[in-house]
RNA sequence: GCCCGGGUGGCGGAACGGCAGACGCUGUCGACUCAAAAUCGAUUGCCCGAAAGGGCGUGUGGGUUCGAAUCCCACCCCGGGCACCA
């Protein structure tokens, strides 16, 4: 006879079938009395095939949708594809196969491997958004923002490719240098469409305090919005006329102030100047590439302007540089300079011999960036420096010359891309009504088929040329498209709205349905997206919500950020030939190892390290349990008689799962508790009531379900008769959690020096009693006087020895 | 430079201020087998010891405590983020 063996090749298919039949995980839109829950994964972008970071992520998203689903919750569940991008595009430019064909294969394939996992997905709401009827939506939400001003044009300095002629992302440039042909990249000043998320740069920050996110996480959304509060104040040049304001943090340094720069891409450069050595100082400066340009300990360079502004507290007129240290973009572009308190301004200052003025006290050398008195600083001397900033900024305001100012440097969304793959910018440009918006009616402006992939210093989108000639929705005449596209961001900013209600054909969701599940419970995704995505997604939300669009502020109510995945101890990647395809693990030991290796590896907030040796543990794990189930007694399955140990067991094992889960996310040390239970069944199973062996084989089914659903089915159903999704999380039963003797530990200053077996019972007195009783105590003693004795109930007595 | 994480056996990793190393891998030994694989059982931090037993051990140095991997201070190393943001 040949031995039966855990084959998941047959017990995988058999239950995604069913589940597939049966609709077991689609979610109504209807009303219902149980509380809902919203576990979403980051939305994945279908290149190639699923990588290893797939599988986690939907492996952590299913463990703990399962998780709620059982402990009473309605849940959804869905998933679709962030299908526009620029790795589609440019197959199509080596290729000539259009973007949609290749993005639909990988989407093909990566259903088919997602369900070939058996993930609890409600796959009745997928969608990709290249989609028309999902980014008819995307349109449309982009007009309801343009009509609040939220969505404009305006000139901006982008990446610019001289030999490719095209704008480059911030992510096509590598080094400097455009990562197709390598050209070094130039700043050019374009006319690009932004979103104004620096309007919501304060309530970004702020509702940070009210979601469940990692600490992390936070910190860098705070420090990307970089909020610096301060004071704006004026420098007026007398020779031209005109005042300049600068932003500081430190209006208390006014009086230090000795020298004023302003950025080379500062509009009143040349006009203050046009001597030869300034042009070409902005020249190079504006040509230069960020690289050249930011490199912190590089020596700061300038050129005298030979004007002055004056200092508004003091009237000293102050000598005007024009330098590359000073950001365009930040502020104003233009600077007071303070060399004695700011690292930067000394360094200019020691370079161009300007003089340094100390009027913060306390320092042991400059610069200082510390607090102190203030000196120097005429009727302000004395006073501590937080005081003289209050001081002088009410006094800059009373005589008009300054004001109180917060600064971000946080900066508006440039979301054009002159691409072919993306979504149209729903705009018209008429000769006679200038930019006009389509109407939601025309939606969606579908994109056009076009021959070249390759940008030629415009859109690719411009070669069509039929599809660019339109008539002007306000006038009538002839007009024409924009042809930029819309970076894709914006497509994953919203498309867990879309989700709500992914089949509504009259809008983009109804408001009602929506309320009824976000926000989204539990988003699971790569700390990668810490900044643009969720910023961007929470932007959206609460640039909707402005609109009354749906009722929540936050998208995502707590956020699990997963670690990377290696292989010995190295990043994954091509060019060292370490990657881990799941499909070739999911083939061999079927989607149930695979799934708990990857869960088992470690937290799964950290990283982990994958080894083939290791998946082996678990594939062995699992064939335990599944062997175990094949050899299990006749009976029942509720614990008969007095509690064995592996009763105990068991509702050990709930309740550390139930926590571990719950709580904490532990998914590594939840299997470990899962395996215990395993380990002690086959110790255990000959000496124990059969009713036992069933039970504590149905409770790890049982438990090992969110992570193993197949198996967690299957063993399920042979022992209990029952779906085990259909059965509500077990419980732990208290009073099987303690047992009636416990190990006592007993310390000699601090150190073990013997374990004794006490009952459980045992009061503070009795436990020093059975303690001092030990013969290693009296061996170790020797005599030694104990001076103080600490008992710890349930746990130990530690003797103090002088 | 600044801000976060993190340093524990041969490896991945456990451990409300209270038994360091759960669980898995690896290694070693044994059972089954003609043999192997699979499976099952034992063992597996380091040092001394035949054993009983003892000593040492959580990056380094200090501190708090009856007791520290865990809390505090300083330092070293690794990973990540930001980085001329005035």
């Amino acid at each position: 006879m040949t031995r039966a063996v855990y084959d998941p090749k047959e017990i995988e298919p058999k239950w995604q079938r069913l589940w597939a039949d049966e609709h077991t995980w689609e979610v109504t839109n209807e009303p219902d009395e149980r509380p809902k829950s919203y576990v979403l994964e980051m939305l994945p972008y279908p290149s190639g095939e699923p990588h290893i970071g797939h599988l986690k992520v939907y492996s952590v998203g299913d463990a703990i949708a399962h998780f709620r689903r059982r402990n009473g919750y309605r849940v959804l569940h869905p998933l679709g594809y962030d299908a526009f991008g620029l790795p589609a595009e440019n197959h199509a430019i080596r290729t000539g196969q259009h973007p949609r064909e290749s993005t639909e294969a990988s989407i093909a394939e990566f259903r088919r491997q997602f369900k070939s996992w058996g993930i609890s997905i409600d796959w009745t709401r997928e969608f990709g958004t290249h989609e028309p009827r999902y980014y008819r939506w995307t349109q449309w939400i982009f007009l309801r923002l343009y009509e609040q001003g939220l969505a404009y044009r305006s000139e901006a300095a982008v990446n610019w490719c001289p030999k490719d002629q095209t704008v480059l992302a911030n992510e096509q440039v590598i080094d400097g240098r455009c990562e197709r042909c390598g050209s070094m990249v130039e700043s050019r000043s374009l006319e690009q469409w932004f979103f104004g998320i620096t309007e919501y740069a304060d309530r970004l920050l702020e509702s940070l305090d009210d979601i469940d996110w990692p600490a992390h996480v936070k910190t860098m959304q705070r420090n990307w919005i970089g909020r610096s509060e301060g004071a704006r104040v004026s420098f007026r040049c007398e020779e031209l006329g005109t005042d300049y304001g600068v932003f500081t943090t430190r209006p208390d340094t006014l009086f230090g102030a000795t020298f004023f720069v302003m950025a080379p891409e500062h509009p009143d450069v040349l006009r203050m100047s046009d001597a030869p050595e300034v042009r070409e100082y902005v020249e190079r400066a504006l040509t230069a590439s960020a690289e050249e340009r930011g490199a912190e300990d590089r020596e700061k360079t300038g050129v005298a302007l030979r004007r002055t502004v004056t200092n508004p507290v003091n009237g000293e007129e102050l000598p005007v540089f024009v330098a590359d240290y000073v950001l365009a973009e930040y502020g104003t572009g233009a600077i007071m300079a303070v060399p004695a308190h700011d690292e930067r301004d000394f360094q200019f200052a020691q370079r161009f011999d300007l003089p340094v003025r100390q009027v913060v006290g306390g320092a042991e050398e400059l610069p200082f960036s510390g607090e102190g008195p203030m000196m120097k600083s005429g009727r302000f001397d004395g006073l501590h420096n937080r005081e003289a900033f209050d001081q002088i900024v009410d006094w800059l305001a009373s005589e008009g010359k300054g004001e109180r100012a917060v600064n971000y440097r946080l900066r508006d969304w440039l979301l054009s891309r002159q691409r072919y793959w993306g979504c149209p910018i729903p705009i018209v440009h008429c000769p006679n009504c200038g930019e006009v918006a389509v109407p939601d009616d025309q939606l969606p402006v579908e994109l056009p088929d076009v021959e070249d992939y390759a940008p030629q210093g415009r859109s690719p989108l411009a070669a069509a040329e039929d599809w660019v000639r339109t008539t002007c929705p306000r006038c009538g005449g002839e007009a024409e498209r924009e042809t930029d596209t819309m970076d894709t961001f914006v497509d994953s900013s919203w498309y867990f709205l879309r989700y709500c209600d992914a089949n509504n054909e009259q809008a983009p969701w109804d408001r009602e349905v929506l309320a009824r599940w976000m926000p989204v419970d539990q988003y699971i995704g790569g700390v990668e997206h810490a900044i643009l995505h969720l910023m961007y997604a929470r932007f959206f939300t609460k640039a909707l919500a402005d609109l009354e669009l749906l009722d929540v502020q936050e998208p995502f109510e707590a956020l699990f950020t997963q670690g990377m995945v290696t292989r010995g101890g190295a990043k994954m990647s091509k060019s060292k030939g370490n990657v881990v395809s799941p499909s070739d693990y999911v083939e061999r030991y079927g989607a149930d190892t695979t799934r708990c290796y990857i869960l088992y590896v470690g937290h799964p907030a950290e990283g982990g390290d994958w080894a083939d040796e290791g998946i082996e543990g678990i594939h062995r794990f699992l064939s335990r349990l599944w062997r175990a189930a094949e050899e299990a007694p006749e009976g029942p399955d509720e614990p008969e008689g007095e509690p064995s140990d592996l009763v105990r067991k068991a509702h050990w094992a709930i309740d550390k799962v139930t926590r571990d889960l719950g709580e904490r996310l532990a998914t590594h040390t939840s299997l470990a508790a899962v395996i215990e239970l395993v380990n002690d069944l086959y110790r255990l199973r000959e000496e124990v009531d059969p009713s036992h062996v069933r039970f504590a084989l149905a409770t790890a089914a049982s438990l090992v379900f969110p992570f193993a659903p197949h198996l967690g089915s299957e063993v399920y159903e042979r022992i209990a008769g029952d779906r085990v999704w259909e059965q509500p999380w077990p419980q732990a039963d208290p009073d099987l959690l303690t047992h009636d003797e416990i190990q006592l530990i007993v310390q000699l200053n601090g150190k073990l020096i013997d374990r004794l077996m006490v009952p459980a019972s045992a009061t503070r007195e009795e436990l020093e009693q059975h303690a001092r009783g030990s013969e290693r105590l009296a061996s170790r003693l020797d005599g030694g006087q104990i001076v103080k004795t600490i008992v710890v109930p349930g746990k130990l007595v530690n003797f103090v020895v002088d």
